[in-house]
RNA sequence: GGGCCUGUAGCUCAGAUGGUUAGAGCGCACGCCUGAUAAGCGUGAGGUCAGUAGUUCAAUUCUACUCAGGCCCA
């Protein structure tokens, strides 16, 4: 027996059973290792940070993910799936420090690096564990990776591999040691790489101040504009575009001014112009200080040229601080300028800078409380000494912010490492351009852009949880980089004052992290080395894991060979300058190739209102209570097919009870039709397979559709394009399998007998069902492993115990031109359906005859489709017409797509003399094939191919027109007519108490019936009819009895009828 | 300021290598159907295909610009 569902089905329970099922019989592993190694598709999955609870978005990347490689699966690949956690880094720090009630780095030294890492190390294994975490999602959603031997990227195994690869970069010079601006975050003290850069821009509100610069040998001051007035006391020089046009003008207020003449609207007041001229007349001037806290060693204050200088906004005049940033520092070392820095790695002014000394310079938020930066008390500072024009705090711009701790970066000189990605870039370009993007403006815009840019990975930071970089320096400043732990072990440490390698210490106590890598030191030629304390870039970790994941090239050669490049990746549009270009950027160095070939980019998912999702708008999404409520197939189902992942979908719970509605439900519906029949008839598909070829129409022609999809699917799944795949499956499902097939079929189940006609039609139902459940089974695991179990269960079929152990179906028969007819057909039924509904004629009444015209190629498949289309529409007879220019009106207009390329200008005159064109014009274009007419004075051959002839009206008929197709119905009734109208409404109210006495489907009955004359005339004259529909032994016209009898009035009639099961 | 994407019905989305009646689902209104039935089907209303200009016989589609939104960068 097949199983019957429940009235009220619960998706998610059924989807918790499943789950079970995987578990038990270890499904995820047989779907791998049932497949030939030698034919692999290779996965490689972005590492999330595992911090905090994941999110819908999340869903969205693990659906995609997980249909590619279940569908690569299907296809007989063999698709490992190794699950990876980046767990290093400042997000988790940051945590941590909330935790423990930090406000500032030095908190963590304090309490000890040691202790710190190893609390560090204890939340990231918390997080991948814990309810409603990332293992809880992982499995609950159906993602199938392998969750118990990911890769971690804080084991020493995987750290060892980044520093092989570190070592590799360091042997070719590819890392080196760097004084340049970086953004640095001063609550987290650490400088951050561009991609990290990249993730915090933040719209905010800076002062927007102009200040006056006095002259030394004038009494004239330059004016300057800046949005960081806390570099003004740093400030060096004045920088001016040598060709840039400037003004000096005179005000009442302010005196003498220099500016750029296009940014004269900064002057608000009256003003006269004394001078035009070049910035090049400005050079070389001297101007007073502002301040003078910190004494420079070099010539300062004067006016300098800076090609960076525009006048789009501001005054045209720069202020130059080389240590705050990048044009400022390059400029400075071209003109010899002196570098001032009295500003700590925190943001805090020094004790040089007395009035200010261990403030901050910008506002900055800790865990607890806000502090507030110099930039309004210097203003107000300069505000006493008369040195301000303006001053307001309304410069609205985006602005670079820490992505974990939100807080303003600054721009900061300071130390760094580098690895030199500009000497690839080149080559990361060349690769680029191999791989399958999609969408393909993401890799050849964005992501290109982002090459052709290209700057040095800024690798170090100055943290404490992360992958140390391994270079160790001697007082000289000569390098070692160990690439491995067997050349740390050739280090030593003093422990006690007395020197022990490491070789000789007990392998736990090695650990490549903080604080032991700092203990170790090298001597070499007579030299002590110690370690450079930065750790590296958590985002090179997670770039690094196509080789540390297998701990290449200490272990797993093989493996990684196998594995490299990857065929797939998927993840968020943000990892374009994160993870897609770690890979990149990495693999091309190390490997000289890509890293992956083909990769989806999902966008982000917005609210309804198509707003960003954020904890602090109250607008996000909890993935779990989706998945209690619709279940995960739902969900991903919706996820997938509301609009291609690379658009932004605007996310609407109502959508996902919409898929459940609609595509589920229908198919589940199928399912249990399928069910109800095949059970009273015990069907178990036993039989030798009818050949397609002996199948009646309908059979051959919905196989044939399920090839087409079957065909069609394929090649969208193979590029890619999930979501077209998606839909082709749940319309086939609808509109032709459930709407049309099943429908139509209907009757030859309900059949008491079994004959081959029947057989066909499980045979067909079976097939089309478990096809489906195996297209659906990568978006959709869960029902379609229900679906595939049920069947294939009673069956035997297939000798797998799970969908997705078996293989992708083969389309088994086409025959396209029955395809088509049915078109055809479909495309009158329609029609024909919506001409009764508009005139309020009831299918139910039969009507005399129809006559449809089509063009001549479509003629054959509308007599061939006759008996369908007449069933379909309930009327007696159908007449198909070409071209019967006596009954059907007909008029003409241009085949533009023909007649434009052909006529050009002409086609505009042509069409006014085609649309006039009258019945006997166009039936001579019919038979003869042309006609010559007259335009504009040249004349012109119309034929058959230039026009489309439409046919609309024919006398008396009720006429209706759609692309191409022609119906017109014979509304006159016949007694006989009306008689089966009348019968037919009989045998629905009989059926309907069938229904309402709960009598089983199968049971026979007896028809006892009173009432009209008239319709006991209709109903004996359908006798034969009205009893095989209904089951009856015996109709008889009479009254009482024992049974369920109910009181009618069908039409103008009244009746009572009883109806009564025959024991 | 630059790059990329988006703008089609009240909502969510299709679509067209440029071709004259622009589609679907949801929602709304009204019907129909009823042995798949707490489903299904149809009809109707609802679009200056964001705006302007250009190219073209023909533009919602191509081009330029503008506006609005998003993402990324400076």
């Amino acid at each position: 027996m097949f199983k019957q569902f429940d009235e009220k089905i619960s998706y998610p329970a059924i989807e918790e059973r499943i789950l079970k099922f995987w578990q038990e019989k270890e499904i995820f592993e047989k779907s791998i290792y049932s497949r030939n190694e030698e034919n692999s598709f290779t996965f490689y999955e972005g590492p999330p940070t595992v911090n905090g609870r994941p999110g819908i978005h999340h869903v969205m990347a693990r659906t995609l993910k997980d249909l590619v490689c279940r569908y690569k699966t299907l296809q007989g690949y063999r698709v490992h799936r190794k699950a990876g956690w980046d767990t290093h880094g400042l997000p988790i720090e940051i945590a941590l420090e909330k935790d423990l009630g930090f406000t500032q780095k030095a908190d963590i030294e304090k309490y000890g690096v040691a202790a710190f890492n190893k609390k560090a190390k204890d939340l990231v294994y918390h997080h991948i564990e814990m309810k409603e975490g990332w293992r809880t999602l992982t499995e609950r959603m159906g993602y199938w990776i392998n969750l118990d031997d990911p890769y971690i990227t804080c084991t020493n195994n995987y750290i060892e591999s980044v520093w092989w690869a570190l070592s590799e970069y360091y042997k070719k010079g590819l890392i080196y040691k760097g004084f340049k601006i970086v953004p640095q975050c001063p609550h987290c003290e650490t400088p951050l790489s561009s991609h990290e850069l990249a993730l915090g821009y933040d719209e905010v509100q800076d002062p927007n101040v102009y200040l006056k610069f006095k002259l030394k040998d004038e009494d004239a001051f330059i004016l300057v504009w800046t949005t960081t007035p806390w570099t003004l006391i740093s400030n060096v020089a004045l920088a001016v575009g040598a060709d840039i046009d400037y003004v000096k003008i005179k005000t009442e207020k302010h005196g003498v001014l220099y500016l750029a003449k296009a940014r004269l609207s900064v002057i608000k007041e009256e003003y006269t112009i004394l001078e035009e001229l070049k910035g090049s007349a400005l050079l070389n001037k001297n101007y007073e200080p502002l301040f003078s806290y910190v004494p420079v060693d070099k010539k300062a204050w004067y006016i300098i040229p800076g090609d960076f200088v525009s006048t789009e906004d501001g005054s045209g005049v720069v202020h130059i601080a080389p240590a705050f940033g990048a044009d400022d520092y390059e400029v400075s070392k071209k003109f010899d300028l002196p570098f001032i820095q009295p500003v700590t790695k925190s943001g805090r002014f020094t004790e040089q800078v007395t009035d200010f000394a261990g403030r901050l310079v910008k506002s900055l938020q800790f865990e607890t409380r806000e502090e507030k930066g110099v930039d309004p008390e210097i203003i107000r500072n300069l505000k006493e000494r008369g040195l301000i024009y303006r001053a307001t705090n309304d410069y609205l711009h985006s602005y670079p912010h820490c992505w974990r701790c939100d807080n303003p970066l600054i721009y900061y000189a300071r130390d760094s490492w580098y690895i030199r990605t500009t000497d690839i870039a080149k080559r990361m370009i060349e690769l680029n351009n191999t791989i399958n993007w999609c969408p393909p403006e993401v890799g050849s815009g964005r992501f290109g852009n982002w090459l052709e840019e290209n700057k040095d990975w800024s690798l170090s930071r100055d943290r404490y949880w992360g992958t140390p970089l391994p270079i160790w320096l001697n007082e000289e400043g000569d390098m070692i980089c160990a690439g491995s732990i067997a050349e740390l072990k050739e280090g030593f440490v003093e422990r006690d004052g007395e020197k022990i390698f490491v070789k000789d210490l007990p392998a736990e106590e090695i650990d490549l992290h903080k604080p032991f890598v700092d203990e170790v030191k090298f001597e070499r030629g007579g030299k002590i080395y110690k370690r450079t304390p930065e750790l590296i870039d958590v985002w090179f970790d997670s770039g690094a894991m196509p080789f540390a994941q297998y701990h290449y090239p200490f272990e797993n050669q093989e493996q990684f060979k196998k594995n490299y490049p990857c065929d797939f990746i998927c993840e968020g549009i943000d990892q374009t300058r994160g993870w897609f270009y770690t890979l990149h950027a990495i693999g091309t160095m190390l490997f000289d190739n890509v890293t992956y070939k083909n990769l989806i980019v999902n966008e982000l998912i917005l609210d309804k209102e198509g707003l960003k999702m954020s904890k602090s708008r109250g607008n996000t999404v909890d993935p779990f209570s989706l998945f209690d409520k619709y279940g995960a197939d739902a969900t991903r189902w919706y996820l997938v097919t509301t609009s291609p992942p690379w658009k932004p979908t605007l996310f609407d719970e109502d959508g996902i009870l919409e898929v459940q509605r609609k595509f589920f439900g229908t198919l589940i519906n199928t399912y249990s039709f399928f069910v109800l029949y095949a059970n009273i008839d015990k069907f178990n598909h036993g039989e030798a397979l009818i050949p397609y070829e002996e199948r009646p129409e309908i059979d051959r022609w919905i196989i044939s559709k399920l090839s087409s999809l079957v065909k069609d699917y394929e090649q969208l799944m193979d590029n890619y394009d999930v979501t077209k795949a998606a839909r082709l499956v749940s319309n086939f499902t609808i509109d032709q399998l459930s709407n049309w097939y099943v429908r139509r079929s209907r009757r030859r189940f309900w059949k008491s007998e079994v004959n081959k006609n029947k057989l066909s039609a499980y045979q067909t139902l079976y097939e089309c069902l478990i096809t489906i459940a195996k297209l659906a089974s990568p978006f959709a695991p869960f029902v379609a492993e229900e679906l595939y179990q049920n069947l294939n269960s009673v069956t035997k079929l297939e000798n797998y115990d799970s969908v997705h152990l078996a293989h992708y179906p083969k389309p088994s028969y086409f025959e396209l031109e029955l395809e088509e007819k049915m078109d055809v057909a479909q495309k009158v039924v329609y029609l024909t359906r919506s001409m009764r509904a508009k005139h309020n004629l009831k299918v139910r009444q039969p009507l005399k005859k129809i006559m449809v015209v089509v063009d001549k190629s479509r003629k054959e498949a509308l007599q061939k489709m006759q008996d369908v289309i007449l069933e379909e529409v309930n009327i007696k007879e159908l007449i198909a017409l070409e071209d019967d220019s006596s009954i059907v009106n007909k008029s003409a207009k241009p085949n533009f797509k023909v007649v434009g390329p052909k006529y050009g200008k002409l086609v505009k005159a042509l069409t006014n003399a085609i649309k006039e064109l009258d019945k006997n014009s166009i039936s001579i274009i019919e038979k003869t094939g042309g006609l010559e007419i007259q335009i504009e004075g040249e004349t012109v051959k119309i034929g058959r191919e230039d026009v489309e002839i439409i046919s609309h009206e024919i006398e008396g008929w009720l006429v209706e027109s759609e692309e191409g197709v022609t119906v017109a119905i014979d509304t006159e009734l016949t007694d006989e007519l009306i008689a089966e109208g009348y019968a037919r409404e009989f045998v629905n109210r009989v059926q309907n108490m069938r229904k309402d006495a709960g009598f089983d489907v199968i049971d026979r009955i007896n028809v006892f019936l009173t009432g009209d004359e008239k319709l006991i005339g209709h109903v004996k004259k359908f006798y034969d009819y009205i009893s095989n529909e209904v089951l009856a032994e015996q109709i008889k016209i009479e009254g009482d009895g024992d049974g369920f009898k109910q009181v009618w009035k069908i039409g103008d009639y009244d009746c009572a009828i009883l109806i009564a099961k025959v024991k």
